[in-house]
RNA sequence: GCCGGGAUAGCUCAGUGGUAGAGCAGCUCACUCGUAAUGAGCAGGCCGAGGGUUCAAGUCCCUUUCCCGGCUCCA
């Protein structure tokens, strides 16, 4: 039962059951039934009923929506073939291929027509035939996906559902009848590939989503509304971060003063925290020879997003896409011996990677960015200690951002892999030893290591609770072996290290945009762009506004007077908007008291304050970066 | 890269083959004002770029750049 409880299948109980429950379909001895089935399950069966609270309910319910979907379809455009429509994690989708493509106002068409359906209360009923038989009947309505898709089937039987004359072939379950839909709303349009293979035809993919209620069904469409809200692209623009100029070109971007500022802000912190954390920092160049990632292995598996070399005096040359063959060079510069392990180089190396001109997005997905990469040189019994070092400074660093929730996974060996046996198992344990040391809770993706060690990913999920990957940790065979990398062992022979790559905030470009929308814009005093708005009520303020601040300016606050011949409320309209953390409000009153009174983003007043006393308290919660 | 939709003033957008518009922002002037928009005036455009159709193109057609929603991809 959805509450927990557990009832044996007398019928009767079980009808009464159900029928004063929200049940969707039932889980009988751990299968997924229609409710209808139950009649047919034996007495001594465990019958679980299932309801929208989860996830199974959910998904169950948006299938039966997208069987709607295709039904409404059929019915306005008898030439549109189905293909397939499953649930996701927020909605449902159907796939269509039609040679005119569907119109937004299409859409409100198909959504009336859905409602119809609805209303009509129809019950979906299950038809079991066999797989030749439903092949020839999907042979003869012409739906040659869904043959396709049977013909891929190996089952002897596979299931129908119809609803009202029209037939879908479904593993089911599904709900009882239409009228159980009772919020829903079509969502988009998109292209989509049959089978999401970019060689298939690209079909009609319409998007949508249901609930149980229409206040849950306007909740998730208020949340949508708050992402957009907070679109870093849009945020970007009004307050004034970065942009991106067609003249310039695609995923390149502009930072603007504004961004700029905040993007110092970030990278001192982290060189800062770096250099504590016993690393050096390196600078090295844009471009080098092609032959550094022939030598890497790079140019052989990621030529198609790397940009063509140029030539340069008969040399290839290629703009970097990767850091470390530059950091191995400079570890190869001298002679390293065990007691110099572990060297650890940091650097925030921009790199340039050709992205399909499709998959640009913002701020998230571009040409050039920035990774705040590190490489760790180790033997091979420093990799434990090495490993909590970084997943400690790991979650220091989000934790600083104000992320304090992640996911975890460990990746382990992959069927194609460099290095022995031994060693993956050697260095796997030593990650899942880091990861227990640190308390640390993971899940582990079997298989899904780089073919050249294994890895730690650690995904943060945003105010909204959207998850973002951003660091990862991946332990290299790989490139030590193809560079040659030794140092000279305690033993007086030549040893091989190990190298660690790692990244905490990915790609510096794509951090901040995560960062805007995990913040709307509303950035903590450290990051804010512009901290202290000085507002001055008349003329005659602005001699002590402007002494304000210098004397802010001089404690390394950033601090801005506004003088402009306008009201007071005018003013602070405008850098609330600019979402500006303090304003320092100075009128007669403060002028003739040297004091200050201050207004929070929040529209909370606090003071009046001496300019010391201001600074005192500014300068704190900056230091506290909170 | 693929499918679909777009690009008009700094921003948000209207303009269905016949004289390029609005609001906000900007500038100027007046008001010197106490916690989210004072009023008036002015200026602002190669209608993304290139080509074509037409007596006439922001509007129709082709090419291209860039953007948006997805798909595929992401060291």
């Amino acid at each position: 039962m959805p509450d927990g409880k557990e009832v044996t299948t007398a019928q009767a109980d079980v009808w009464d059951a159900v029928k004063s429950s929200r049940a969707i379909a039932a889980r009988v001895n751990a299968e997924l039934i229609d409710l209808g089935m139950l009649q047919q399950a034996s007495d001594d069966a465990v019958v679980e009923l299932v309801s929208f609270d989860s996830e199974a309910g959910k998904e169950i319910y948006r299938h039966s929506t997208s069987h709607i979907l295709a039904h409404a379809v059929k019915e306005l455009f008898p030439d549109a073939k189905p293909a397939i429509g499953p649930a996701t994690e927020d909605g449902f989708y159907y796939d269509f291929d039609r040679d005119i493509p569907f119109t937004p106002e299409d859409l409100l068409k198909i959504e009336k027509k859905m409602q119809e359906i609805i209303k009509a209360n129809t019950p979906f009923v299950r038809k079991d035939i066999s797989r030749l038989d439903a092949i020839e009947l999907f042979k003869k309505s012409g739906d040659t996906y869904k043959v396709e898709i049977l013909e891929g089937i190996d089952a002897e039987n596979v299931s129908l559902y119809e609803e009202n004359g029209f037939v879908d072939l479904c593993r089911g379950p599904h709900i009882q009848r239409t009228g159980r839909i009772k919020a829903f709303k079509l969502l988009s349009i998109a292209g989509a590939y049959w089978r999401g293979d970019s060689n298939n035809k690209m079909l009609q993919r319409i998007y949508g989503t249901a609930f149980e209620t229409k206040d849950d069904l306007k909740a998730y469409l208020d949340f949508l509304e708050e992402v957009k809200k907070r679109d870093h692209r849009r945020l970007g623009r009004e307050l004034d971060l970065f942009s991106f100029d067609e003249n310039i070109g695609a995923g390149l971007i502009l930072w603007h003063p504004n961004g700029s500022i905040m993007r110092k802000t970030i990278e001192d912190f982290w060189r800062d925290e770096h250099i504590k954390a016993d690393y050096h920092i390196l600078f090295t160049p844009h471009i080098a020879q092609l032959k550094l990632w022939e030598q890497s292995g790079h140019w052989e598996f990621y030529r198609d997003s790397m940009y063509d070399p140029m030539q340069i005096d008969n040399v290839a040359y290629e703009l970097k896409p990767m850091n470390c063959p530059f950091h191995i060079s400079i570890y190869k510069s001298s002679l390293r011996s065990y007691r110099n392990l572990p060297i650890r180089y940091a650097e925030l190396g921009t790199v340039y990677r050709y992205e399909k001109s499709g998959v640009l997005h913002g701020l998230l997905r571009v040409r050039g960015f920035t990774q705040d990469d590190a490489h760790i040189f180790c033997r091979e019994d420093q990799i434990e200690d090495e490993i909590q070092n970084i997943l400690n400074f790991t979650l220091f660093v989000l934790n600083t951002f104000g992320f304090e929730k992640y996911d975890i996974y460990l990746s382990t060996q992959p069927e194609k892999f460099v290095g022995t046996p031994e060693i993956w198992e050697r260095s796997t344990d030593a990650l899942k030893k880091a990861l227990d040391a640190r308390g640390l809770s993971y899940q582990v993706d079997e298989g899904g290591g780089a073919f050249y060690g294994p890895k730690i990913d650690i995904k943060i999920k945003d105010a909204l609770n959207r998850s973002w990957q951003c660091s990862t940790i991946q332990v290299d065979f790989n490139n030590p072996e193809r560079f040659d990398l030794g140092y000279r062992g305690s033993d007086g022979a030549e040893h091989r290290p190990i190298m660690i790559h790692r990244a905490l905030m990915g790609s510096l470009e794509r951090f901040f945009g995560i960062l805007i929308e995990h913040y709307a814009g509303i950035f903590p005093l450290w990051l804010a762009p512009m901290q202290v708005s000085v507002l001055t009520i008349a003329e005659r303020h602005t001699e002590y506004a402007a002494e304000i601040v210098a004397a802010l300016k001089s404690a390394g606050i950033r601090a801005e007077i506004n003088a402009d011949n306008e009201k007071i409320g005018y003013k602070i309209r405008e850098a609330t908007l600019r979402k500006v953390p303090y304003l320092a409000i100075i009128g007669d009153k403060e002028a003739e008291e040297k004091k200050i009174t201050v207004r929070k983003r929040d529209g909370e007043n606090i003071g009046p304050f001496t300019t010391a006393e201001f600074i005192g308290i500014i300068v704190e919660e900056i230091k506290r970066r909170k």
